[in-house]
DNA sequence: CGACTGTGTATTGTCGACAATCGACAATTA
DNA sequence: TAATTGTCGATTGTCGACAATACACAGTCG
């Protein structure tokens, strides 16, 4: 699963489900409901270009409408829902070219992520990414897609965990998440299995080794891969 | 002056006033409310650190505190406040380490623009450039600080709108906001007057010669030195 | 004298209600 | 018939009111 969605920013780092009192007194209300839909938007309970209905929204939670506005307007400012004026809030969808432009910009980010990451990781934590390998080598053999899938999304969300800025995991996080946005979802990553399983390897051994450059020349290629797959399983479809 | 600040996203690229019909039409209240209140942090009339009162901003503006309250939501998906439970929201305040975060991101993305501006901007583009380049030189001969501070900041806004990607122009821009926010503001560029001249100078000709990563490099070493003026004039100060 | 407790006030959190607007469909007219 | 206009239901935009909470301050007790 990926990375629970947090508002304020500050996602627990070991992944401990805190308790529900906690959670319920450091976060208001309207950010408990902008978690909710947004993990309504990426699980795609709520289909993408779909508009959403603030009413119905607030019945499913039971607040009123003030919490789900506000909700929405901070999933706006994150680009994950768009809003016309009088006539509703609509779950974003992307083009290709925007796509592009997201990719763009990853690719700039994932080399950075590789030479902090090979300044800064633990060995623990290069341990719990081998440890990801392994199982996603498991996945690959028993042809689980949607297993692979999910470790896929988790080595990349440590990766940019481990490289130890905070803004700079906000903002890859952010970018990522706009790419599910993709009107052809489902292909964003056009079933590159096998490939990217000695690409995922080649990095964190470059990692291992301290070579920054490298492990941040391969990051952003690797991205770039995904970039050009994307593009090739469109081709695809159109 | 900064560009404008557009909740939606979609700045108006030539920079045209639209009229005032348009700008309610499309804008709703709390964007509008959003784009103030935005405009009131980042001029510094909300002093960093401060909370910030619903019901006063809802008197200022002649609104309720619904349209408030949805963009502070929004502005604190944009980090640039901060909201405690049942205590209220505050301007948020960056550490230098925070800011030192936000310029290992920047400085990435500079050089992202470099590139990618070598290879798009038009003929008139770079003339507006030079344009700009030439007006902070008379700032600088008249020491006029406030101008050329105005003028430094346009032009790095021209650059990134330049490179011709919205995501990348978002993304930068919410991170340069962060970096207004920084606890020492009015340095956060201390004072590099003539320096930044010369730099911005070899910038704009890395671009005109069409060598991108040179012009990458340029623009990426020319954000490294402002963050290392900012840890100068921090330690100044402490 | 210091710490604790109980009030009062200011502010936030949430709600239900009403106005404004939109889209669809029916009615009208040339 | 086709285009225009009028009307209606649904949904959003905004508001004022009330409840819940936090903070400051006075009062009390050891």
């Amino acid at each position: 699963m990926i990375a629970a969605a947090s508002p304020t920013g500050t996602t627990s780092p070991t992944g401990t489900t805190r308790t529900a009192l906690q959670l319920v007194q450091s976060n208001s209300l309207p950010a408990l409901v902008q978690i909710e839909i947004e993990q309504l938007i990426l699980r795609g309970e709520l289909a993408i270009g779909q508009r959403v209905n603030e009413s119905e929204l607030a019945a499913r939670f039971g607040t009123s409408r003030g919490p789900i506005r506000e909700a929405l307007r901070a999933l706006e400012e994150s680009r994950l829902v768009r809003s016309e004026k009088n006539r509703g809030v609509f779950v974003r969808e992307i083009s290709i070219a925007e796509a592009d432009e997201i990719y763009d910009v990853r690719e700039a980010l994932d080399q950075l992520i590789g030479e902090r990451l090979a300044e800064r990781a633990t060995a623990p934590q290069l341990r719990e990414l081998e440890g990801l390998l392994a199982q996603m080598d498991d996945a690959t053999a028993a042809q689980d897609v949607n297993s692979y899938h999910a470790l896929n999304l988790r080595f990349h969300d440590l990766l940019v965990e481990f490289a130890g800025n905070s803004r700079l995991t906000e903002s890859y996080r952010k970018l990522t998440k706009g790419l599910l946005l993709f009107r052809l979802r489902g292909l964003q990553d056009g079933g590159g299995f096998a490939v990217s399983g000695t690409e995922h390897r080649a990095v964190v051994e470059a990692i291992a080794a301290r070579d920054g450059v490298r492990a941040g020349r391969l990051l952003r290629q690797h991205a770039a891969e995904s970039r050009a797959r994307m593009h090739k399983a469109a081709c695809a479809v159109n």
